[in-house]
DNA sequence: ATTGTGAATTGGATCGATCCAAACAAATGT
DNA sequence: ACATTTGTTTGGATCGATCCAATTCACAAT
């Protein structure tokens, strides 16, 4: 405390170790040994150290024990779009399980920009993260991305990947719920049934129609190009796009919605034009966001389980952490019908519309 | 490398600063002053230093720079709910404007959970983080909160706060937002007015009904308690709430919902009740989130820009960390109506219902 | 040739915790 | 009494980058 010294509030030096060490009377390797809870040390000599922790008001510097350990407890997400809710409740499922497991999330939001999300990855990198959630933007390059497998730090990629990248990915099997969706449709009879919704450039749309095409197919159904709609992902791509197909010639009776967002939209427009959603049409979404159950009628959808996908990518990180000569591996998780009220069979004399 | 050593993958030691100054014939401090581009070292060193790290394939160790300067680009950011889009906006503008600062995110979800709360937190205190921007979780203490006034890092509570913790804070005018919404009605003709959904142990909804009264008060109405129906905040509280009301002997003309989601629930539930929203029955929202747009009709809502909160408390979060000085504030944003679809004039002869 | 000046570079100590081999202490066996 | 074992504790080196005071270099001025 040098005279004339006037800090507004002391900027008392950090307490460490060595100060333990010096008010327990031990050594700092001891003191360590106590911080580590090491069965080596005396009940006694830990009791004296962990009062002087208590007294001191020591905190424990994380960064200098990994720099000095060679390890890191922090992880990196990197979600292309946080303020869609199937990723925020991805991104809550995933923290839950990392921090269970002792680990602390770097969050980043790359708004669908490749070039930020060059730049937060390198950052989080540059950080020490021990290993990556990534939900690559639109129009991230193969390459790049691909290159991360010698950044020795393993990269898990969600919901969306870039194939070939050889990262290994979490995420549900598009296709199959789709697929399972469609054929539901037609059992109530339903033939004219549209697919609205989607990014034709995102895989999670080409799978999902991949998946409607295929129920179609099966059941000796040409599809109607002019029952895909592609729209934005959002409320108001739902709006548009069942306007545009109330609007045909020969109007579908059924939709399977690109995800429950889209629904909602969908369910509104539909209300709008004055169809009563689960008789006079039936739809059906995708996610089983937690909102979806409270619609009107409740949303008939395919479960994704957001949270549960969050809580695989962490597991299959962190398996990958433990042990990073495993070959990456592509979990796909099956999803599952949610029968709701908006689903009905075809109204009767409409088979021809 | 020991003959037998069989590392799948060869564990290729850490590129350091050492490493580079030997490749390019230089010392460690020069290689360090390229790298923060001093403009003490010569053109020709640092091409020489440049070329080397390219070469070398060199990643920069921010911990052990920080640990060693005594400084942290880490901001915490620890929210109650990401799952409510309110948050989740705030969440992507507040990431927004910390990356742009030069600052990491370290993210975590407390799920309502003031002990998972002092957990986290905690552990974000042990990594360094330079700052703290909390939306507290119900029932936190008070006292354990204010003690993180000599944490020497700085907290900035959002949308929530502990009254008196003396820790500054940046959140909407509550009180100013509901009672603009009731004027509107008022001016509108209705004298029946609800306010549905919110829960009376948070201060968001102590503060929203405030200004509810307030603006009867003004009016000279007796607010009918029964009119005040808290209920969860999500879709299924606002159909409850709406369906509640509906079934009163006089049942209100019109609704000021806690928020937006809760208004979603509520033009369902009306929807449902053979009501035209903006005609038989008027409705206003709060937030104004991303899906208030593209509801039909689109909602009149309290608009309180989450996006633009998120990077207000950045903003204010930096300013303390570059002057821990500073006195802590309370910063009030004022909201704004935003005039949409859902609101109209009492409808003729409802007067007295 | 010598000195002076600013520009450029450097070695060693340092941030805070952990590792490691070695030392010390206490308890047991012969 | 001494060797052996088991249980505790320890000093010094280390992780990777930066700080600081000191040194070296380049070049002009004397």
């Amino acid at each position: 405390m040098s005279p004339g010294a006037q800090e507004p509030r002391q900027a008392s030096r950090r307490i460490t170790v060595a100060d333990l060490a010096r008010a327990a009377g031990v050594s700092r390797s001891t003191v360590s040994l106590v911080l580590r809870n090491s069965p080596l040390v005396k009940r006694e000599t830990r009791h004296r150290v962990e009062e002087a922790i208590e007294r001191l008001g020591y905190v424990y510097n994380r960064s200098a024990a990994n720099l000095r350990r060679q390890t890191s407890d922090m992880v990196a997400m990197v979600i292309h779009d946080l303020t869609n809710p199937f990723f925020a409740e991805l991104a809550v499922g995933l923290e839950e399980a990392l921090e269970a497991a002792g680990y602390v999330t770097l969050m980043a939001n790359t708004g669908e920009d490749p070039e930020r999300q060059r730049r937060v990855m390198e950052t989080m990198r540059e950080h020490g993260a021990a290993g990556f959630i990534l939900c690559p933007a639109l129009g991230s390059e193969t390459r790049q991305i691909a290159a991360m497998t010698d950044w020795n730090a393993p990269v898990i990629q969600v919901m969306r990947w870039l194939p070939g990248a050889g990262l290994g990915s979490v995420a549900p099997d598009y296709a199959l719920g789709a697929r399972m969706a469609v054929e539901r449709l037609l059992t109530l009879g339903h033939r004219r049934i549209a697919f609205l919704g989607g990014r034709m450039e995102t895989i999670v749309t080409t799978e999902r129609v991949r998946g409607y095409r295929a129920a179609l197919d099966a059941a000796g159904i040409a599809a109607d190009p002019a029952l895909i709609v592609p729209a934005q992902v959002n409320r108001g791509g739902g709006v548009e796009a069942v306007r545009h197909v109330l609007a045909l010639d020969r109007a579908p009776t059924a939709a399977l919605c690109f995800s429950d967002v889209v629904a909602f939209g969908a369910l509104d427009a539909l209300v709008a034009a004055g169809l009563r959603v689960g008789r006079d049409f039936s739809m059906i979404g995708f996610d089983d966001i937690a909102g979806a159950r409270y619609t009107l009628p409740p949303l008939t959808t395919v479960a994704a389980y957001p949270k549960e996908l969050g809580r695989r990518s962490a597991a299959a990180l962190l398996r990958r952490i433990a042990d990073p000569s495993e070959a990456p591996e592509d979990e796909i998780l099956a999803p599952s019908l949610v029968v709701r009220g908006t689903c009905g069979p075809v109204p009767t004399g409409d088979r021809t519309r």
